[in-house]
DNA sequence: TATAATAAGGTTAGCGCAAACATCATTTGC
DNA sequence: GCAAATGATGTTTGCGCTAACCTTATTATA
């Protein structure tokens, strides 16, 4: 293993000048020098130690990276949560950090992990809700959520308009003539109860309440037994608004296995705009929330925290829209259902 | 910080008498001094310093995991991928291992983070088979590599019975009725490459071999200019084996758009049976490899090597099977064809 | 009883690096 | 022309921890 004491050696200066050379420290190491240390650097093949460096310089290049751990499923298995991570692996290292990736299912090992790396800084995937209060209390280093609805001050969170998506599902519903709808998803989290609640408040608004029977609590029920609940209420809902797309592939399957037919049974709305909702048959309609744009931000907000420490804390809310594909069938003109195999509506309706 | 020091000094013992207990050397400590020294750290609030550990000790308790980065697109929004990671993610952070990812473009990068971390062992999820033998050689720790074929020696991988996979395929085709068959896949990979042997080898010892013409480069081609391709053959291809789930999805996307029927004008034969599949309508046949077991292998063959310095090398590879669903049409009984709606033959046609 | 083995703990010397301060030229300002 | 500022480097110290060795009292063995 090669240290800066070799290279020091070999280029007759002392330690601390290698590093100055390599810590990029200028105007304090002649050009010279800093060049002859660099090429005998390059020669001998030298890779910083990280861990020295963390020990030493008390800044550990770390960010970690926490998701929050289901016993029974995977958080990596959500597609979103997946894409998410693999944003922020091409960006923050790009910048000089390395992720580290935990699962975690309570606070005191969020707090064990961080400190014990000396982690510079942390990004919180899924809902930490309850937990946030506690964990920005125990660690003192920038912090980023998303998707987290709390009323703790000093916190930088991530999230999107979730009362906005659930009013744009209820209006789409309305405007093709759907008036008995149904709601599934984990309601117990701050990011659902959000759109349920812009959900129920839009279709009250127009005089069509989302009765409290018809919001179900997936996956807490399978897709199945609350098809079944939807199909056999009298009157039967038209129209459900599932919470993801990937909720809403399961609605699919269940539906096909049921033999309901989406849309002309049972009209859909996801969330989410991933890639399924376009391999879906029929493709589904969708409200969009920009991925690329969500990490972004999540990773510009931590990096500015890290440069500069004074930065104010950011609640950030980024905007949704729907995306108008096949799975809503129009009620008004009840002929004009798309047929699930050729239908080419989709794709264009963006609604801002 | 709580450090060693502040426990010594409060328990009045030695450091070392700290460390030894922090680390569970038994039998040079007394039951009585470590029971009060535990109980003091806990009190503390004693949290270990891992980098100082890993500096001292020359042993980081960190594993990277290393994927291919592709310019275009994110390795983390590859189902089987992120799947990976996150069954990497549960296993070895409850053996103490913390888990660092990285995406690389070159093998240099590999090595530089690598050393840089003082990391003890490495995963490679993606095809690696060029590089595989300068990684080995540059790096003098526990690696394992998965989904790569080489000829290079004192390696572990942990792959699949690929060739097996495309055999089945094609027998699969064949059982039903078809002998003009297409594939579509990256062919520039070792993985991808048996799977068409396999296929390709079966079909023509029946005697319907496969024409080069009907061997397409996904993604290099779009989905939709392949399934054109096929469809203007003559005479047409009946069948197209398409190299994972996902792939096949968009097949599925380009098919509904250009109005082919699936299965009723191309049957669709997938690999991987990832939940996608079931979400598919008509629901997808597809070669399923067992993810779950994989992962383990893998985290174990590290384990072992990690634990072992001396433990042989590993080449495994695991079994195959055919899972029948909805999307190859038996052309011996035209009748017959599952209606893509309520179709319920799948699920159980589990081939071993 | 003398000797060796063992248990329980302490001491020393780093791991590789960077912060803080010290040194010694050489410039700059007036 | 001389103090003060600046530039380029070296020295010391220590981050928190562990490997390797050393010490002392106690117990087992011949």
């Amino acid at each position: 293993m090669v240290t800066l004491k070799d290279i020091a050696e070999r280029a007759g200066v002392s330690i601390m000048t290698v590093s100055r050379v390599m810590n990029d420290k200028k105007g304090k190491v002649s050009p010279e020098t800093s060049e002859r240390v660099r090429r005998i650097a390059k020669e001998m093949g030298y890779i910083p130690n990280s861990t020295a460096r963390s020990l030493a310089a008390r800044s550990s290049k770390i960010i970690a990276v926490i998701l929050r751990d289901e016993p029974a499923t995977n958080p990596l298995e959500i597609p979103y949560n997946a894409a998410f991570l693999g944003k922020i692996v091409k960006i923050l290292p790009a910048c000089g950090y390395s992720i580290m990736v935990h699962f975690v299912q309570n606070f005191s090992d969020v707090t064990f992990w961080l400190k014990s790396w000396n982690a510079e800084g942390a990004i919180f995937l899924g809902i930490f809700d309850r937990e946030i209060r506690q964990i920005r209390n125990d660690n003192q280093i920038p912090l980023v959520f998303t998707d987290s609805y709390s009323n703790v001050r000093r916190i930088n969170n991530v999230g999107i308009d979730d009362y906005k998506g659930g009013q744009l599902a209820a209006e789409c519903f309305l405007s093709h003539g759907h008036t008995r709808l149904a709601f599934a998803g984990p309601i117990s989290s701050g990011v659902i109860a959000e759109r349920l609640q812009g959900f129920s408040d839009r279709l009250r608004s127009a005089g069509h309440p989302l009765l409290p029977e018809q919001t179900h609590a997936f996956p807490d029920r399978s897709a199945a037994d609350i098809l079944k609940s939807i199909r056999e209420s009298d009157p039967a809902p038209t129209g459900l608004f599932v919470t993801s797309d990937n909720a809403a592939a399961e609605f699919y399957e269940a539906a096909r296995r049921a033999g309901v037919s989406i849309p002309d049974d049972l009209s859909v709305i996801g969330f989410d705009d991933f890639p399924v909702s376009q391999m879906l048959t029929p493709a589904l309609t969708t409200i969009r929330q920009d991925m690329e744009e969500k990490a972004q931000q999540t990773c510009r907000i931590l990096l500015d925290r890290l440069n500069n420490c004074s930065s104010p804390s950011e609640i950030l809310c980024l905007d949704v829209n729907l995306v108008e594909r096949d799975s809503v069938r129009d009620l008004r003109t009840p002929a004009a259902s798309p047929s699930p195999l050729t239908g080419e509506r989709g794709e264009s309706g963006v609604t801002p």
